[in-house]
DNA sequence: CACACTATATGAACCGATTCACAACGGGAG
DNA sequence: CTCCCGTTGTGAATCGGTTCATATAGTGTG
């Protein structure tokens, strides 16, 4: 083995000492040449480069006070929704400068807590998050901290808080909708456990468009709750929708991962989109338009949700918060109509 | 606004006084609460709760050292391909109450070398790092200060690196032979440039399948350069070959990403896959056969990558380093045999 | 040549935790 | 009634930077 022993980090006074300067000096050189001679600098410089000097961040974060870093938790990394939310907090923070940490939960609230007070006690400058549960005062605990919070993909309950969110009630009402209007009486929504508020909210709009076609929610709606939103999640749901007695011809799925499940489900079924079962996702994650049957889906504008969260993060603490919330939009493809798309 | 003034957050030694005790009888509380009597616990942690300290993280790094958090940089958050990784990453190291914290190099040298140092300065025990360079001296300067690095989709060139990869050279051999031997003789490769190892490593692999059905490389593989490695580069890949005055019968892609654009020129243009183009991609990512055409595409252990990754990482810094290599694997679809799967 | 003033360098105090040698206390043994 | 020891609590030293009041050298002016 070749590896070099790790001996100590050098620090600023090991510096200061081999370049024969002060510690003062050494730190001024790094944080305003201006002030030092360029004989002094260059010899400073090559100490630090001959001791392969890192300066180390705790330090200067704690006599400095912050940094400009900022943290993020989403649900699921591996959800490309979530994953482009985060290059728009990326994009927006970068032009500041600033770094992102990114952390996912897993929708477990301890998770969560657990990123939390890391990020906290490595004092970011503030934090975007998608609660893992909707009762959000450990966040306004965190707020009232000094520490600035986003509320990501959810509408903020209280006015003190910043929020960017998208209005799922719209999105769910507008999905199904699209297929009463299609013909559709009997309608499986593969959905999330309620307590989600994205989920509870599609769920509220499921049911305005129900009544406001004159049907009765609870006779047209089926509620298939599934435990993890993805392509697994979606499988299992169509397997269960699948052996109900009264079987729907119709399904919205909590997002494309969970339809891309389904579709696989139906497709090894044999059964045809959208003639035995038509499938309306949400997310119009990239490939929704290229898949078999292409997805009808709720696209929500997911960069945008992120580059204004970070937005809303690096806006001066002392004005008022905001709470933006942007409209969905459905895209109709093949897997509702029947219809190929141009 | 009913925003509370954000006043300094409590210390420590804001604790002790509430509480009537020292600081190193609040610090035992914190840490080794047997040490101190029933009666005073409950006091010291009254306080903390009344004032809602929250131990700072650099001051208690400062003093002890390292702490339980690993940094992983990618190429690009929002790519399948690394979510996957970044999951296998994550499942591994919280078994031992690790956190992780993410970030995307975008291909950009300037980029990682920030998070590279953000994630040092902050004393993370160790990086896993998705390499934007061939160069990775910056890398093993890094290991010599006493931090873990562990190389991502990447073998390490030197011995005292751990790394953790999956053989690109085979990769790109397997999937040009199945090309051969559908009988293609002319093959547009839609790769990256060749400064980023795995299209390198992928290139070399295809050449190597055409050298040994015994014909000329030159010849048969045409190697079109794409700048992003997404559906956005895919199109624009595509579209270039379909100019070109002999257009190749054949398209293998870097990544699944940059063939759903790929698929989506084709699809646009009328022309049928596989009859009028073969296409095989990369990555094996969770939609490849839920597509329009089924993709045909080299598949990767992907979560393995992580989770075997994260394992280096932990391992005892003083036992050598270690290169894993995993193999890949073709999984064939309607893409290129235009028969449909079961 | 004295004086003011600038440019540069110094080093001690400080940030907020941990740690450890030591003090105070109380109970049991002799 | 001492003495010893274990339990509990104390507070100063420490980690590695930043900052600022202060010292010193050098420059130019009247």
């Amino acid at each position: 083995m070749t590896t070099t022993a790790p001996q100590r980090r050098a620090s600023i006074s090991d510096v200061a000492r081999t370049a024969g300067v002060s510690v003062g000096t050494v730190s001024n050189v790094l944080n305003r040449p201006d002030r030092v001679s360029p004989a002094t600098r260059d010899r400073v410089l090559a100490a630090i480069d001959k001791l392969s000097f890192v300066p180390n961040g705790s330090a200067r974060q704690l006599r400095a006070g912050t940094i400009t870093t900022a943290g993020a938790i989403v649900l699921d990394v591996a959800n490309p929704f979530f994953t482009d939310v985060a290059r728009g907090i990326e994009d927006r923070l970068s032009q500041d400068d600033f770094t992102v940490m990114l952390a996912s939960s897993d929708e477990d609230p301890d998770r969560e807590a657990r990123y939390l007070r890391l990020f906290e006690e490595h004092g970011v400058q503030g934090i975007m998050v998608v609660p893992a549960t909707s009762d959000i005062d450990h966040l306004l605990a965190v707020r009232r901290r000094g520490v600035a919070v986003v509320l990501l993909d959810r509408p903020s309950p209280v006015s003190g808080l910043s929020s960017v969110a998208v209005d799922d009630v719209a999105g769910g009402e507008m999905a199904v909708r699209h297929l009463l209007t299609l013909g559709h009486e009997r309608i499986a929504f593969l959905n999330g456990p309620h307590f989600i508020r994205q989920c509870a909210d599609r769920w509220t709009g499921a049911r305005r468009a129900v009544a406001d076609a004159g049907l009765d929610p609870d006779e047209v709606l089926v509620d298939v709750t599934i435990s993890s939103h993805n392509a697994d999640g979606g499988e299992a749901g169509m397997r269960e929708i699948l052996q109900m007695p009264d079987v729907p011809t119709a399904t919205f799925c909590i997002n494309d991962l969970a339809a891309l499940g389904a579709l696989r489900v139906l497709r090894r079924e044999g059964i045809s989109v959208p003639h035995g079962m038509a499938v309306v996702g949400y997310d119009d994650v990239d490939f929704a338009a290229e898949l078999s049957t292409p997805l009808t889906s709720v696209r929500q504008p997911t960069h945008q949700l992120g580059f204004r969260a970070a937005d809303l993060l690096l806006a001066d603490p002392a004005s008022a918060a905001e709470q933006i919330t942007f409209q969905p939009e459905l895209v109709v493809r093949a897997s509702s109509t029947g219809v190929a798309q141009a």
